[in-house]
DNA sequence: ATGATATATGAATGTATATTCATTTATTGG
DNA sequence: CCAATAAATGAATATACATTCATATATCAT
């Protein structure tokens, strides 16, 4: 059912959380959806999220950093897009969840969501 | 590539992100690792992670709610899984990504992350 | 009922970090 | 070279939240 070793070195834990943390973030994780089909230069990302163009930048250094998004110079524009299809497995995956998760909770009526 | 629609509700942003968060806690990913392929009871996640059963208990809450994970009572003891198997998917994924990157850093030698 | 075990909860706190603002570094065109 | 545009960086701050400690709830055995 799953390919993950049941034992991950502290390292890759450590890094395997990095990646969740950062995709944890609203801003952050609508940047990377931004970038999911299409690649987008900083600015536009800045402008289509309605944020600043300093919190789009400290962001997408970070998603860099764990090569959850690539870049490359056009001219002044830096072009962004995602980094590879993994990233995209992940997002597919957890949207897939998410959207079961609020169909049980619908179907609960409501009632708490634990019990 | 991805079955993501490029436009996601607010809601279904906000819920998408929160789940990335909740794994983003090197803690509470390591509780999820536990339950990835057993069934396994609180004070037992606890012992196992060397970490408070109030703390491991703080964390399954918030997991339970987000549906990453079930509990199911047995006597005095609450046993806890994974939900589903979009989760076993997520961290796959995710994992085979910092697969991915580690060997493409060791590859790249010590140059800097994203020069 | 009582004591013992397993889990959950609430409040308090220190730390991590998202965001802002000001500034700096690149790249292009004149 | 200069001005203009695009992006990156650094420092400062306010806030969110992981963790701890103390306590409460639940279940079982006697």
């Amino acid at each position: 059912m799953t390919h993950t070793p049941d034992t991950l070195s502290d390292d890759q834990t450590a890094d395997l959380a990095e990646m969740f943390r950062l995709l944890g973030d609203p801003t952050r994780l609508r940047i990377v959806l931004t970038l999911l089909t299409e690649t987008v230069q900083v600015g536009e990302i800045a402008e289509r999220l309605s944020v600043s163009q300093s919190l789009v930048s400290h962001h997408l250094r970070l998603l860099r950093a764990a090569r959850l998004v690539r870049h490359e110079r056009k001219g002044r524009e830096m072009h962004y897009r995602i980094h590879d299809h993994h990233v995209s497995c992940v997002i597919d995956d957890m949207v897939a969840h998410v959207a079961e998760v609020r169909e049980a909770q619908h179907t609960a009526g409501q009632e708490a969501e634990t019990a």
